[in-house]
DNA sequence: TATACACGCAACCATTTGATTGCGCAAAAT
DNA sequence: ATTTTGCGCAATCAAATGGTTGCGTGTATA
C-alpha cells in the first residue's frame, strides 16, 4: 500500500474533504453530510488521508475530530517548487525564441 | 475516464516523465530509455499526460516530440493556494514561540 | 523496392480503487 | 437498564489502473 500525498489528493472527494477541514475540525458524520455517499465511504477516504498524515485525529468521548495537517501539504509545494526551478532554468527556451523567424 | 491534473501527477512514473520533459522535448522511445518498463507502458502514461494537457505533441516525420506544458501545472498551484495560508500562519506562530525568551 | 524503425492501438491480465452492506463495540441519551 | 448514536472493521463487488504482448501504419534508409 503505497500511500503518498500525491495519491491522496488525486481523488476529488478527498480534495473536498481537505478543503472542508481547513475551516475547522470535523467528525466523519459531519463530513459525510456534505457528500451524497455513505459514511463508510467517507470514512475510508479519511483513513487514506490519515495514513499519509494529511489529517490528524483527536478523540473526545465517542466522537473523533479530524483536522487538517497543513505541514504535510508542503510536500506537494516543495515538489512543485523544484519543478518550477527546473523548468525556469532550462536554457533551450531562449534558443526556441531565437529560432523562430 | 476522468482525467485531471491531480490524477495525472499521482503516479511517480508520470512525475518522472514530466521532470524529464522540463529539460527538453523527447520522443516516447527516448523517454522509455530512462525507465525499465516497455515503451508501450510509457506511451500509455504519455497519453494520460496528454489527455489533461500536461504535455503537448509535435510530430516531425515519423517521430513525435512531447513537450511539457507549464501552464497546466498552474492548476495545482492555484488549488494549493488555499492551504498555503495555513502553513504560513503556522510559521508565524513558530516565530512567536522563538521570540519569547 | 525492400527493409528497418517509430509509433499508436487493441486485447488481455493482475492488482488496486471506490463504493456498498452488515457487523460489533463503546459512549451517550432515554 | 435499555436504546440510540458514532465510529471502525471486514467482506464483497464493479470499475479503473498499470503493465504486458501482438499487430498495423506510415516514415526513413539500404
Amino acid at each position: 500500500m503505497r500511500r503518498d500525498v500525491f495519491q491522496a489528493i488525486a481523488d476529488p472527494t478527498r480534495r473536498a474533504i481537505l478543503s472542508l477541514l481547513t475551516l475547522h475540525a470535523m467528525t466523519p458524520n459531519a463530513i459525510a453530510a456534505h457528500f451524497d455517499c455513505s459514511r463508510q465511504a467517507i470514512s475510508k477516504h479519511i483513513q487514506i488521508l490519515a495514513e499519509c498524515h494529511l489529517v490528524e485525529q483527536h478523540q473526545t468521548g465517542r466522537e473523533i475530530n479530524y483536522h487538517f495537517n497543513a505541514e504535510k501539504m508542503k510536500e506537494v509545494d516543495i515538489w512543485m517548487e523544484q519543478f518550477r526551478k527546473q523548468w525556469e532554468s532550462r536554457f533551450d527556451q531562449l534558443d526556441e525564441i531565437l529560432k523562430t523567424p
